[in-house]
DNA sequence: ATAAATAGTTATACTTTTGTAACCGTTTTA
DNA sequence: TAAAACGGTTACAAAAGTATAACTATTTAT
């Protein structure tokens, strides 16, 4: 229980180390290599992961008010990457799909913002590599894990 | 060699998962729990780990503007968070320190800043726990590590 | 059938961040 | 010693993100 209260800390302490580090990263080249702005993409992320959402499990999911969802979307529909489809069950709400175009494009923009550190990574030892691709892989999974599991982002997502 | 370039491409994924996370985790406490702005915090949080750096170091491990820096700083020093002190070896650098209540009042903000994440990790069982713990301190490392390694971030950092 | 709740948009004001350019004082270099 | 480079600040403009309130259309509840 202690040593469970430990741990914790030091993912804690970890992950508010990696949060600066991974803004450093990615935002600048975001700004500068594309004509999106990070909202634009983070929404491009979740929608490439989940292929269709409404509107408001996307401001859920990135907890951003919904207003700002709206005007992100039409900037996506703009760039015609994703769709807006509207639900025959309930006609209030707007589902958003990625489109092949938008997948595409995702995989490029990926490209083109991790050539930065793309070549950091390269002159790592490969057993660094490859320590770092399986933990990066395990943060991902627990985190995606827990962050699914909250439906009481108290602001933006109400309680199912 | 192409081994390695199929764990890169997992660590970018990965990694570009795992940003918009944290931002979800992090960013709206931020603003919500503290009277300080995610910039002003992210200062805190390297001048803790260095103790002492000057506004370009700041400006160039954080990728930002040092018309930023400058006003963020400003806001810290009213906080008395850090304090400015002059290089006596080169009279127009100004170096930042973090004060003794700065180093105090960060630890405070990491623990409200991290209630929410900490709450949900509280649910996990012991092993997956450890598993995170572990698995971040090896991201956090390794993004350390290539970070700093970095002296050549265009735009903010020159050439040394 | 009416009232309340929900999903999404519009409008607006504000904060934070980014990006320049001009400037001052100091140090380096040629 | 004059010119160039450097570290930092000031001033300003623009982009991006946050926060609310008011509104429409639709669905649910009483």
């Amino acid at each position: 229980m202690s040593d469970n209260n430990i741990s914790i800390d030091s993912v804690i302490e970890n992950l508010i180390s990696i949060h600066p580090l991974l803004t450093k990263s990615f935002s600048k080249s975001i700004r500068s290599k594309t004509n999106l702005n990070p909202g634009s993409l983070y929404v491009l992320g979740v929608l490439s992961v989940y292929d269709m959402l409404s509107m408001s499990e996307i401001g859920c999911k990135l907890s951003m008010p919904k207003p700002h969802v709206t005007s992100l979307i039409d900037k996506l529909i703009m760039e015609k990457m994703v769709e807006r489809l509207f639900d025959p069950k309930d006609r209030r709400i707007i589902n958003v799909r990625i489109t092949n175009k938008g997948k595409d494009d995702f995989n490029t923009i990926k490209l083109e913002i991790s050539q930065e550190i793309r070549q950091k990574l390269e002159k790592l030892d490969a057993d660094k590599i490859e320590l770092l691709s399986i933990s990066s892989q395990h943060v991902k999974e627990i985190l995606m894990e827990i962050s699914i599991e909250n439906k009481t982002d108290s602001s933006y997502c109400k309680i199912k």
